[in-house]
DNA sequence: CAGTGGTCTAGACCACACA
DNA sequence: GTGTGGTCTAGACCACTGC
């Protein structure tokens, strides 16, 4: 009999029952009502411990078989995605925005094949720079479907960047974001004060509104950014 | 009264009077009490909807002054951090491993000053590749504090990765990872088939063991390799 | 079919932060 | 102080899935 009886008590002490081996990767655990039993608390708040384990990738739960401690731990790792205005002000440096071109234009074949959007689709075309205390931190390139967007034509990008004008105006319900790691081409380069052929940290961001493309952004940031997460 | 009652009904209901407006950013949406009135359920119910809306960065809540919508939408994206021979066999592709290097070292200025270490703090330097379909697809450079770990020693690396020994046999408390984009150096170019100044995608790991850091580790991945999520 | 987790309820007390 | 969210309880029924 144990007797610790919060959620997180119950959490911290799974945890280090697996740690120290007590129940070792792939075996399975108590159920619920047993373990509810040893904490001497509600069935549910067992419940509410080992469901966010599970979030979390360290156990596995399936009805009638019962909960596992992972075997392959596929950890989750969660990462802030921030405005750029946020990430850069929340450093205390400064925060400038440039739109350095907007042009209205039909979709280009590769951005079709990426969003599925029909030939001759027209598109906004944008890119910016975001500035830390001067410097560039920040190249965005973007593309917003006007057929999903009508009112992104009369929209003025010269003082706010296009992504906090689609927060605050354009609905979306699904985002894929990716990172990687991209070669730094001569428009790029020049922007953000680099060589080219320096790499160069990527991030592409795809937003859909019930299954129809809004948007696709490129962000290409400044030497030496990285981004980081702590679990 | 609108009726659902599951907790997943309620966030989609949540989700879209935030992208209509009906609730728009920075406003405060009503307290739990009077939302389970309106949806015709318990208060837990919405306090669990309430509660995962504000661990994904969509709401802000705080007692007494309760529940708004976030101003600044600093989204949380969830990324598996996975195994690598799991990344590489869920991929159908054949995973093979080998040990390149293996070498007692006193620690390097850098290392003691990024992991905390005294002055001559012994540790293992490993460097391993990790192939997909015998393709190089990561380099792993790896240093294992001896002091935190001193089993490590005695391990044979031959046959399986650290990264597998080290889940297995060291428990750890906290991970710290990053991800950047860095250059081929004449090393990771040839053990990756890549040219030197090529851009390396790289993710660096550090894990503690409440407190004292038992390994830190390099992932240089192969050419266009690209990390996704969606939500 | 039966056992496990998944969810919901109605009620309660607590902790924090604003007034 | 007082209202909000944070958590817990004891019980219930349901849904999935392995046997």
């Amino acid at each position: 009999m144990t007797a610790k009886n919060s959620y997180s008590d119950i959490k911290k002490t799974v945890l280090a029952r697996i740690r120290d081996h007590t129940w070792p990767p792939g075996s399975i655990i108590p159920g619920e009502v047993e373990l509810s039993e040893e904490f001497g608390c509600a069935r549910a708040t067992v419940n509410r411990a080992m469901r966010e384990l599970a979030e979390d990738g360290i156990l596995d739960r399936k009805r009638k078989a019962g909960t596992r401690v992972n075997k392959f731990p596929i950890r989750h790792a969660k990462f802030a995605i921030p405005l750029i205005r946020t990430e850069i002000t929340s450093t205390g440096a400064a925060y400038r925005y440039t739109l350095i071109d907007k042009k209205s234009l039909t979709a280009p074949a590769w951005l079709r094949a990426r969003l599925g959007l029909p030939d001759n689709a027209k598109t906004l075309h944008l890119q910016c720079l975001h500035f830390a205390d001067n410097i560039p931190f920040q190249f965005e390139d973007r593309w917003i479907n006007i057929n999903a967007v009508p009112s992104v034509e009369h929209a003025d990008f010269t003082t706010d960047g296009p992504n906090e004008w689609l927060i605050k105006e354009v609905p979306f319900t699904d985002v894929e974001i990716s990172f990687s790691a991209r070669v730094a081409d001569k428009e790029i380069a020049e922007y953000l004060s680099l060589s080219v052929g320096e790499p160069v940290f990527t991030t592409e961001r795809i937003t859909w509104l019930s299954g129809n493309p809004i948007t696709f952004a490129r962000f290409s940031f400044g030497r030496g950014y990285s981004l980081k997460t702590r679990f």
